[in-house]
DNA sequence: TTTAAAAACTAATAAGCATTAGTTTTGTTG
DNA sequence: CAACAAAACTAATGCTTATTAGTTTTTAAA
């Protein structure tokens, strides 16, 4: 009875996915159900395997967008013309903005990927790696232009990336202070520290 | 007929968190099962209930464990008698060594607070809000202090707490660098930035 | 208005889940 | 060694799960 509503844009699968995103990201991948799927999306759970093929391939589906976003964004950066200091900054703000536009979906990757079934678990393991090692390599370049100080590179990364995934607590106290706030003071924390 | 091996030290109720700690952490919470926390335990599902009284009693055992371990150290800490820079290297210090040592029922606090059932998921959120309230009042005290410079403090625990969370990537890279290099690093980095 | 495809439905399957009840074995104490 | 408690066991309960099969309804094209 109930048809699933495409909204101008997209396909029913993508309207799904997106149900998902939220759903999986409030109960756990693992906790959610096909039944509270559909019920959000509006139809009884057979009718979402007239869309899809398992409840699997969401999660797939989920995180290969997201990681597949980040890997464009850095190959993009990598090759432009900016200054060390300044591309880390873009990237830095990139995090930020997908953060607080693709919450739902972004946390789902960062949280639910070890549901993911083989091969596409160590494909999805392998695309962070490879985001991993390129900034690995942006950080060296930098220290080597004497850009940034003599750090231990893998450390920066972990830091860096640990600090904008720590956004997701922001996401909820949103109130406390405003995007472009965050961002700047953000960015300005990881570059120059907190001691005077 | 296989019995429980309490090892020396501890109850059989705190064999079996262990082992639930060990497992929810790698599978989560909601994709465990009894039967298979059994299994790892050495008895049949049913003999569990012999010792605790309900899974989800499990993950409060894990969490409150973390949380409270957490609250008495930032309370020592802060009634001590050390500069603001040295108390809150002192906590960055204190969340690595936590992480080495006591690495599956930090993941799991961290990843499965979610599951915990009302009034424990309150009570849980409420000793984190503690916690990151006592840390966000150490930062105010150094800016007055002159110690560090006028940062957003909010901005700046959200970034020091999201770091040492994020050493959970390190675990799975031990051999990259020691705990002690690492330790070393981080406060250095989260203290100075990583700008020359 | 007929026809065909898309997408909804109901009903059913087989498996897995946490937990309880009742019983038997094990370990300990007198 | 007898008695009691602790802790294991087996069997069963009632529920939820993802997914399939088969059928009916809806939508779109001719």
């Amino acid at each position: 009875m109930a048809k699933i509503k495409t909204e101008n844009n997209g396909t029913k699968k993508a309207v799904i996915v997106q149900h998902a995103a939220l759903l999986f990201k409030s109960k756990s991948y693992s906790a959610s159900s096909m039944r509270d799927l559909a019920e959000r999306v509006g139809v009884e759970a057979p009718s979402l395997y007239n869309h899809i093929g398992s409840k699997s391939e969401l999660l797939q589906a989920i995180c290969f967008k997201v990681g597949n976003t980040f890997i464009e964004q850095i190959e993009q950066i990598t090759n432009s013309e900016y200054s060390i200091v300044h591309k880390i900054e873009t990237i830095i703000r990139f995090h930020i903005s997908m953060m607080a536009e693709n919450f739902d979906e972004i946390y789902v990757a960062n949280h639910e990927w070890k549901h993911l079934k083989e091969p596409y678990l160590s494909d999805f393991l392998n695309i962070r790696r490879n985001y991993e090692k390129s900034l690995v390599q942006l950080i060296k370049t930098g220290i080597e232009n004497r850009e940034l100080q003599p750090i231990n590179p893998y450390v920066a990364v972990l830091t860096i990336l640990s600090a904008v995934r720590g956004l997701e607590f922001w996401q909820r106290n949103k109130k406390n202070i405003s995007k472009q706030e965050l961002e700047n003071h953000m960015v300005n924390l990881l570059l120059n520290g907190i001691v005077k």
